[in-house]
RNA sequence: GGAGGGGUUCCCGAGCGGUCAAAGGGAGCAGACUGUAAAUCUGCCGGCUUCGCCUUCGAAGGUUCGAAUCCUUCCCCCUCCA
C-alpha cells in the first residue's frame, strides 16, 4: 500500500471537490480496498471523452488498490428521464438493458481494470422494493431540501414543470449507495446534490457516509455546453482514429487547454511548460497535434495516431481527398437528386442551396450548374463542404 | 374545485385577418480568411417534380374571398386562491 498522503494526491488530481477529505483519510487508513461507486445511465452506451474524465479517475483508484462499482441505473432508466427536457424515453426492456450493459463493458474496459470492477444494476434492489418502502424512503427527505438542488430551484422559480417522480431520482440514487455500501462515490459536478443525498441516507441507515468526489464536466466541441451525445458535440471513444483526430484538432485554442487538463496524462509540469511556450510564440497547433495523438493512441494505437495525422495534413493542409470515404450507388439523374440519394445532403432543397453557395465539387471541380445531369455508368467523387465526401457510382 | 396567463418553424422569441414560409437572436450549414480551428465578414437556414407548387404556427372543427391571427370544443403547461 502506498502512503496515504501520496494516494490522496493522486485522488485529488483534477478533481473539482472532495467531501470530506478527513473522512477519506480515515477510510484509506482502514487498509482495505474501498468500494468506489460511479453510476451510469443505461440508455446511452456510446461513451465519449466526457465520460472518460470520470473513468480515468476510477482507474486511478483501482491502481491504488480499490474496487470500482460500476452501477448501471437500469431501474431509474426504466422510469424515464429526469431532466424532463427530452421527450419521455420509451422504457427499456430487460433484454435491451442487458445488451446495453454488454456494450458498456466493451467500452469501459478500454480504461478500467476488469479484475477490480464490479458491474451492478440498481434494478436488483429497486425492483424488489415495495411501494410502502418507497414511501418510507421518500419520507426521509423534504421538498424544501429537494428544491435546494439548483436545477429544481431554477425550474420551479421560472415556472417550468417538475414532475413528482423527478424528486425520486436523487432519493433512489442515494439509496443505491446504501444498497451498495459505497465508501466513495464519483460523479460530475452536476451530480453533487445527488451524491450528497447518498451521504444523508447512508447516515440514516446507520452506515458511514460515502466520500463524495466530483469531477469537472468536460465541455463539448462547442466549448460551451457539456459534452453529450444529444447535443452532438462529442467525441466518442469508439470513433475511428481519423474522426477522433479531426474533432480534437477542431477545438479552439482556448478549449484545448481544458481538454488537456482533464484528459491528458502528461504531468502538470509538462502542461505548464507547453502553456509557457505558446505564450512565447509557439504555434498552439503543435500542442494540439501532440495531444490529439495521445488520445488517439489511447483508444486505438500509436500507428493509428500517426496515420490519422498524416491523413489530416493531406486533407486539410494540401486539400487532398481522404483515402477512405463512403461508397454509394445511386440512380443517375440531376445533381441535386444524386446528392440527396447519396446522403450528402438532407434534402434536394439543401442540395440546391449548397450548389448555389459553391460548396459542391465533383472530382474536385466546383459545380455551378444546378441543373447538371449526371449520366449513368460513371463513378464520381462528390464533396459537399469541407467534410462530406462520397464515392458515388451512378446506375 | 375556482380565477388568470400561455402553447409559433431545431431552441429562445416577435407576430394577433391579407404585404407570413412567418421579425430578431441562438444553434446549424456553405463561402472568404486561417494554423485545422476560434474570432470576424458574407450568404443560407420547411419540403418538392424549384422561375412554380405543397405542408407548417398544441389538436380537431367553424367563420371568411382570405386565418398563426376571429369563434367552438378538446389536449397540455404555468401562476394565484381553495
Amino acid at each position: 500500500m502506498i502512503p496515504i498522503a501520496d494516494a490522496l494526491q493522486v485522488i485529488k488530481r483534477g478533481c473539482h471537490e472532495l467531501l470530506l477529505e478527513q473522512e477519506l483519510e480515515a477510510k484509506l487508513a482502514l487498509g482495505r480496498p474501498l468500494r468506489v461507486k460511479a453510476g451510469f445511465d443505461p440508455t446511452a452506451p456510446d461513451l465519449h471523452l466526457g465520460h472518460t474524465v470520470l473513468l480515468n479517475k476510477l482507474r486511478q483508484l483501482q491502481d491504488l488498490g480499490h474496487e470500482a462499482l460500476f452501477l448501471i441505473g437500469d431501474f431509474t432508466g426504466m422510469i424515464g428521464d429526469p431532466t424532463g427536457k427530452s421527450t419521455t424515453r420509451p422504457p427499456l426492456t430487460r433484454d435491451q438493458v442487458i445488451e446495453n450493459a454488454r456494450t458498456y463493458e466493451q467500452q469501459i474496459f478500454k480504461i478500467l481494470d476488469p479484475e477490480k470492477t464490479l458491474v451492478m444494476f440498481n434494478s436488483s434492489w429497486m425492483g424488489e422494493m415495495k411501494a410502502a418502502e418507497l414511501i418510507g424512503l421518500a419520507a426521509r427527505y423534504t421538498v424544501a431540501r429537494m428544491l435546494e438542488r439548483d436545477d429544481f430551484h431554477k425550474r420551479y422559480s421560472s415556472g417550468q414543470p417538475i414532475a413528482i417522480h423527478e424528486f425520486l431520482y436523487p432519493l433512489i440514487q442515494g439509496y443505491d449507495s446504501v444498497a451498495m455500501r459505497a465508501d466513495i462515490e464519483l460523479g460530475g459536478t452536476d451530480q453533487k446534490f445527488n451524491l450528497l443525498v447518498g451521504r444523508e441516507l447512508q447516515k440514516q441507515f446507520g452506515q458511514t457516509p460515502q466520500v463524495v468526489l466530483t469531477m469537472p464536466i468536460l465541455e463539448g466541441l462547442d466549448g460551451v455546453q457539456k459534452m453529450s451525445k444529444s447535443l452532438n458535440n462529442y467525441i466518442g471513444i469508439n470513433e475511428p482514429p481519423d474522426e477522433m483526430f479531426g474533432k480534437l484538432m477542431s477545438i479552439s485554442d482556448e478549449l484545448m487547454w481544458r481538454y488537456i487538463e482533464l484528459l491528458s496524462s502528461e504531468s502538470l509540469a509538462t502542461i505548464q511548460q507547453w502553456k509557457r511556450e505558446v505564450e512565447e510564440g509557439r504555434n498552439p497547433r503543435d500542442i494540439k497535434v501532440r495531444f490529439a495523438q495521445e488520445i488517439v493512441t489511447r483508444f486505438h494505437s500509436r500507428a493509428a495516431a500517426e496515420k490519422a495525422l498524416a491523413d489530416f495534413e493531406a486533407r486539410f493542409r494540401r486539400h487532398a481527398l481522404p483515402e477512405v470515404m463512403p461508397e454509394v450507388t445511386v440512380p443517375a439523374g440531376g445533381i441535386a437528386h444524386v446528392l440527396k440519394q447519396a446522403g450528402l445532403t438532407a434534402s434536394t432543397s439543401e442540395a440546391l442551396r449548397m450548389i448555389e453557395q459553391g460548396g459542391v465539387r465533383i472530382n474536385g471541380e466546383k459545380v455551378s450548374d444546378k441543373g447538371l445531369a449526371l449520366a449513368a455508368g460513371q463513378q464520381l467523387v462528390i464533396q459537399v463542404g469541407k467534410r462530406r465526401f462520397a464515392r458515388v457510382t451512378l446506375v
